[in-house]
DNA sequence: ATTTATTAAGATAATTTTGTCTTAATATAA
DNA sequence: TTATATTAAGACAAAATTATCTTAATAAAT
């Protein structure tokens, strides 16, 4: 299992950051996404689909066609994306599964487990595309 | 989804809280936890399995026969529950998926996430059934 | 001994997630 | 206008997770 985020969500994020490293205004091949970051190429195709649909990318079909950020790399956090594909279960359900949990009646942890998601929220909204696709130089990014 | 546990661990932690919540050395059958928590029987059957090849719990088969814990509610930990059935993956993992972020090779918001995470397998190994047996009173639980 | 209530364990099924294949639509280049 | 490279979209398939069903083993009560 994934972490926090589901596949698609870690794919999503992945693609995004390489996008951000390619030179602004060209179009970029699912293709060459895929086997850039080495991930399934059809399924990233439906990822990009959803991430059209939420205005983050746009896309040209035919030749030379592609995908590219409709926005800056530095107004796209980790957080937006996360909600266009996984939405807000992640920060909103309780982490123990009780199915009863809310703030006006909270589990034994609702509290502290918020505290530290808080946290972890603040931390995704901080991180934009611009930022993540600099430090991320390395082979195996 | 679930938030960072699967299914059957957040099964387990809300069904080893409602052991703890009854009396000391009683035998507790499956299908009493089921009922009580409200998830499904042999699943949970399952599950008990794992928890006593761990040696969380023991059982007794036959007339009268069911689960208790093997230790004292005020030295096992949701910790100690997710480490059985879900293993190390939670707090090993690269949150956005990188498949070779580690601490040699961190991703860009790895350092920030490694510190998030501590706080909440601090969170997590703090609290004892103990404790959360006592403060689940409310309905719902 | 027999009946009954239980766990143990394996088989099967349903659902969700992840991944693949195929065809249509479309845009560019030749 | 034809060939080619691409996204779009739906069907399909595989894998993982979650859930159910069935039978065997076992222990207690009668």
């Amino acid at each position: 299992m994934s972490v926090i985020f589901s596949r698609e969500c870690e794919y999503a994020i992945q693609a995004l950051i390489f996008l951000a490293k390619q030179e602004r205004n060209t179009w970029i091949s699912i293709k060459d996404v895929a086997q850039q970051i080495n991930i399934p190429q059809h399924f990233l195709g439906k990822i990009f689909q959803k991430l059209v649909q939420k205005g983050i990318v746009i896309s040209q079909k035919g030749f030379s066609g592609g995908f590219k950020l409709t926005k800056d790399v530095n107004k796209i956090s980790i957080f937006e994306v996360v909600e266009a594909i996984d939405g807000d279960g992640y920060r909103t359900k309780c982490v123990m599964g009780f199915p009863d949990c809310s703030a006006d009646s909270p589990c034994p942890i609702h509290n502290k487990w918020k505290s530290i998601r808080d946290d972890f929220v603040k931390l995704i909204k901080s991180k934009k595309l611009f930022e993540l696709a600099h430090e991320i130089k390395k082979p195996g990014y």
